[in-house]
DNA sequence: CAGCTTAGCTGTACGGCGTACAGTTGTCGA
DNA sequence: TCGACAACTGTACGCCGTACAGCTAAGCTG
């Protein structure tokens, strides 16, 4: 290790990639403080330099994941928010246990779905994010899950059917 | 507390409900063996006289809540396994982890749900099954969290558009 | 360049967790 | 009546997140 006064070079960066090759490798059940720390060689309590918490940490793994979104449309939106999930399946359980981001990411494209939906004439906006997002997070889940990933074809299909009908008729009878 | 070899007069009934009233009271995240032990005035390990393990623990709780299901058709079962969940909102982030019980009465509800979507024309049942869970599951999940339950219009009317979607017309163009 | 401050680390510690193993004893069937 | 068994306790191990105090290298100030 180390006698105490001397440094190990870390950052916030260094240690949030430490915790994505510590993810990739062992599993998102795998990731603890202790586990980084030790990856890194270094005290447990010395990461807490560069990470309020454990959960500071997930926040920005997961927020990042979500950087890379593309924003022309609902369904390409959409869809490229679940290839980003499913490209890292070790961090969908994440998502899950937290119901969704909360970064500024999370919260950027959340104003941008909203702007499409009221574009598209949606009735209900926070609503059908809300079923948009359940339908990409859990379809991540359970493609993280399965081996068998055939799930994408049924992802593109039912993410049509909310479309189709939240683009529809109004609450009623319009 | 008790010396060694009084008994306590557990069951595996006992530590359940125990279990049960100690989410209802602190929530999931309060549910660990110690505190349940501690609830029933118990040592930790006592437990483990009616229980394999925390997950058998958990199992069993999430599969009980699935038992009163109703299964007359896709709708009423999709809508009658929303509220079950609601009805204990302490419970759904077990599910979530645990993407979905895997217990009896899971099963059960899962081969019933394949027959009726098969009987209803859908093409690719797996998939819809899928589907159809993850809305649940999602949307359950998304009302434990927010306190505006607002969202059981907004479940019954996505759970609509899936429906709609699935039993129309097969893959592209029939 | 000397001195002070500060930030990055170590050591130690606390209270929690799930659960394994060994010992004690009430309960029940033969 | 007695032996087997099942229900418990005591103790312990190795994990966890993280608080607090101390040490010191690096950087800023003069």
């Amino acid at each position: 290790m180390r006698s105490p006064g001397q440094r190990a070079g870390l950052s916030r960066a260094a240690v949030l990639a430490a915790a994505r090759e510590l993810i990739a490798a062992d599993g998102a059940g795998a990731l603890s403080m202790r586990a980084l720390a030790r990856r890194l060689d270094v005290a447990p309590n010395a990461l807490y330099s560069h990470v309020a918490d454990k959960t500071d940490l997930l926040d920005q793994l997961l927020d990042d994941l979500l950087a890379g979104v593309e924003t022309g449309g609902i369904e390409t939106m959409m869809t490229s928010t679940y290839r980003a999930l499913t490209a890292h399946p070790e961090l969908v359980p994440l998502f899950l246990q937290r119901q969704g981001a909360r970064g500024p990411n999370a919260i950027r494209l959340g104003e941008i779905l909203d702007d499409l939906l009221a574009k598209a004439g949606v009735d209900d906006v926070p609503e059908a994010r809300r079923v948009l997002i359940v339908h990409a997070i859990g379809f991540a889940a359970f493609a993280a899950a399965d081996e068998t990933q055939r799930t994408d074809a049924g992802f593109t299909r039912s993410l049509g059917w909310l479309l189709a009908g939240m683009t529809k008729a109004p609450t009623r009878n319009g």
